[in-house]
This record gives C-alpha cells, sequence and structure tokens, in this order.
DNA sequence: GTGAGAGCTTGATAAGGATCAATTCGGACA
DNA sequence: TGTCCGAATTGATCCTTATCAAGCTCTCAC
C-alpha cells in the first residue's frame, strides 16, 4: 500500500501505533501515551506477505521481532530430517520471534496463512528502548513468559489428552482470541487447514477431520471446510479435560 | 550453614556469585566482573529444601526466580483436576521461574528432587538491574527465549516421537548437562524417579521401564535403578529421530 | 466449462503404547 | 535381620489413533 504512493517521500515506511486499532492488544498497550513515539521511532511497516509466503525461516538471520497487523502466521520448526512441528498460529496482535531473541538465527520459520501484513521490531533498538522504558521491558518479559507458558499448555495438550480434548482446546483458543479482537467468537474461519491443525495438536489429519465430523453430529459445532460455528461452547469446555475432571470431583 | 554461624551479623544470607563455581553456567556469565557486585547485592542465598520440598507451587505469589545451586528440581502444572505434567527438570546453573515473570503468581510448582540449595533473585530488583546492565537484559532475554525453544522441542518430541526417541532425547539431554558442569557425560545418576520421567515424556511408567530394559538388552545403555552409564551415545543418537532420519536421507 | 490437483472426508486395518494385574526390588526403620 | 511400603519391572490384554486406501469437493487455471 505505502509503495504504491510515491508522493510521501519522508518517514516512508513508519507505522502509526498511535492510529492502530491494535493498540491495546500488541506492544503499546505497555505504553504511556505520550512515550509511543518512541516505539514508533523504532517500528517499521513491514511488506506485506501473500498466503504462503515466509515471513523468515530458520536460515535467516535473527533481526527483529513482528507483529502481525492482518491475517495470520504460522511458525514452525523443521527438522535436518524435513520433519515439521507446528509451534504456534499468530493473529492480528500478537508478537512473532520471541523464541529467538538472543540467537544468531531465527528458531523457527514464519509463514502467511493468508494475506498478512506486519509490524517490525529490530531487536537492538527493542532492547535499547527497554531500557529506557522499564514498563516495555517489563511487558516483554510477560510476553516471553507467556509464550513459555503457552507452550507447556501445548506440551500438556499433546501428552495428556485426547484426540478430541485437543480439538476442543484448540477451538476455544481460537474462540477466545477472535473476542478478544472484538470479532464473534463463535463464529469465525480457521485461518490455517485441517494440516496445519493435525500437525500442531500431534494428530493425523484424518484423526482431526473424523472428530470435526463427530462434534458435528453432536451439535457442539458446525463445520463447513474452514468455516466454523461453536453452536454449544459449553459442551466443548466439557470435552477439555481440566473441565470435566473439575466436574467429576 | 551461614544460620549456623550467628556472629557475622552483616549481609547475613548475601551469595558470592564471585566465589561460585557456577559462575560460567548461571546469570554472572553475562556480566562484566567488575558488575558482578550488583548482581551480588541483589541475591539472596535461599534455603536448602530437602527431598520432596515445594520450593513453590501455583499459590505461591510471584517474587522470585531462583538458580539452582546444588541438587536438582522439577518444574510442573497442577490442573484444577489434579493431573501433574512435568514442565522440566532444573540441574545447577539453571534458573528457574521464566515462565511466571509477569505473572501474579507462580505458573508452576517446582518441587526439590533431592537435597537442594538454591539463590534467589527477587524480580522486581532484577528488572531494576537489568536496565542498569544491558548484557543481563540481553541475557535474561536469551534465557526466555531458550526455554520457549526447549519447550517447543518437548512439544515435538510429544507428538512426533516413539517412546525410545523420547527416551534417547532425554537421556541425551542430561547427558549434555552433566558434560557443561564438568562431570562425567556417560556415568551419571538419575535424579528423577521413573514416574517424573513417564510424566514429562508423556508415555506411562511401564512404557519407560521396557525401554530402559530393552536399551539394556541392546547394550546401548547399563541401569541399574538410578545409576545409568550410557554404553554407545552413538547409537543413542541414531535413535533420536532427526538423526535417523538425516541418515536415511 | 472442464480438468487437475490439493485439501478434506470416510472406511478398514494395524500398531504402539495404555491399562490392569502380579511380582520383584530396594531402602527405611524397628 | 526382618518387615514394610513405595518404586520398578514384567506379562497379558485392550484401546486410541496412525496408517493405508479410496472417494469426494473445492478452487483455480486454461
Amino acid at each position: 500500500m505505502a509503495q504504491s504512493i510515491p508522493f510521501r517521500q519522508a518517514s516512508p515506511l513508519k507505522a502509526s501505533c498511535h492510529q492502530c486499532s491494535l493498540s491495546n492488544l500488541c506492544l503499546p498497550l505497555a505504553i504511556e501515551e505520550n512515550d509511543l513515539d518512541r516505539l514508533e521511532d523504532i517500528v517499521q511497516q513491514g511488506r506485506i506477505f501473500n498466503r504462503g509466503e515466509h515471513i523468515f525461516d530458520q536460515s535467516t538471520p535473527f533481526r527483529s521481532c513482528f507483529a502481525v497487523k492482518s491475517g495470520s502466521v504460522k511458525t514452525s520448526i523443521i527438522t535436518e530430517g524435513g520433519e515439521e512441528q507446528v509451534t504456534g498460529f499468530f493473529m492480528p496482535g500478537e508478537l512473532i520471534g520471541l523464541d529467538s531473541i538472543g540467537g544468531s538465527h531465527y528458531a523457527c520459520t514464519a509463514k502467511a496463512l493468508e494475506r498478512t501484513s506486519v509490524c517490525e521490531f529490530p531487536v537492538d533498538k527493542l532492547e535499547d528502548l527497554t531500557v529506557k522504558l522499564p514498563e516495555l521491558q517489563h511487558h516483554m518479559y510477560h510476553l516471553m513468559s507467556q509464550e513459555i507458558q503457552n507452550s507447556h499448555q501445548l506440551a500438556m495438550l499433546l501428552s495428556k489428552n485426547t484426540a478430541e480434548e485437543r480439538i476442543a482446546a484448540l477451538l476455544l483458543s481460537l474462540s477466545s482470541r477472535f473476542r478478544r479482537r472484538r470479532m464473534s467468537p463463535t463464529n469465525f474461519s480457521l485461518p490455517m487447514a485441517r494440516n496445519d491443525i493435525a500437525n500442531f495438536l500431534g494428530l493425523a489429519v484424518e484423526t482431526v477431520s473424523r472428530v470435526f465430523t463427530r462434534f458435528q453430529n453432536q451439535g457442539i459445532i458446525k463445520a463447513r471446510g474452514r468455516e466454523v460455528e461453536l453452536l454449544d461452547v459449553e459442551a466443548l469446555q466439557m470435552v477439555t479435560r481440566e473441565f470435566s475432571r473439575q466436574c467429576n470431583t
């Protein structure tokens, strides 16, 4: 977009956090209104990625974290043997690359799941800034610790829960993330393919498919391709083990 | 120990990072010799925990990160339903509590696996210090991102690898961590019970036991209770999938 | 519109590991 | 030294989910 306006030469790719609708989800939420300029000074409006394009991969030298502005991203580790493990899905307002700070290269590969735009935060500048803005530093620590917790939660899901429980948990996670963005928590379209869901949850595609139809037959969800409607959120919550155990006790 | 010397009243529980044998593994490794005092100023020599004692649990208000000084610690998440998921094992020089920064309470429960001593870093002071020592801040980011990577690696292990591969990977991880501490990488005693291994790796205890005996019959390891000897490290590396795939290709 | 290919669904079979059950081992303690 | 209890091992069976195979559907290019 910005590139199609050749006349504005000054501050060519500077993003405006002030005007961004995601400022209450993204990094700006940790910063006082009048310090926001300092964040804007280091943010670069990244380019737009088409479906399937890499934002970075494991061979890219690490330089920046990225905030998703629109669209969605999947991150995955790819082993020497070529196996892929999807490690996360990122939606608008969420920050990618926290797992790579301190390394020379990115620790994972990030791929746009649809047409996606991102904001880029060069990490050297970000580190300088967090020294000056302790609230921002605190927020960074907070984000990173949450990333650790998310990953532990995933490990838990993978090692202790059935296919149905895993899928229910994913649907609920997506639901709450849509809600945070003031979008319908019960009626949304999945940004990722069944394949990615399967990989992320440690299942075979066929199993994912079967569980979707099972949920549908039980009237818990309605799914048509990537379009999903959660018909009975309570039932979904019952499916996740934490909840069912809680109720049994 | 310090408590048994009642005459020294000044700086009662101050740890000496200068003299600590783990200073090349622990936080001090990021700090210039002459800034080390500032870290020492905020470190508290924590008390010693007996086998089975909690260093903190999920109901403890979050205040500090802890470095293991001697002994070992397991961390786990415990769900409302009472289920446990072991999220990590921590050995001397390693930092616990990174997953909790920014929260009001600890995100996991930490339990001493044997008689264990820890150093305590109050996080408010640590955050203040990282503002003054950018190298320390950078190192904290680095540690946290590695924690994320470790957890992703675990997720990968759980979702893609067989029981044998998971156990081989754990043994190799322990081995390399012993090596870093200048201890034998092939001859060590497991700090954790079979039960904890099973839980961590998403297996049943029986499966862990069976794999141990299978490895033993194949002459890859020798195990007598918690005493383990790695007889054929190469073979173990072959077992982990990354390696075997690499060789097949 | 039509064909091709990827993505998704459904069915049948097989396998890896969980579960249940029964010993055995090992260390703490009287 | 014997006893007790939890941890570890071993065996038999069952279950969930992977795998293999086939058919369906949607989308996109031509």
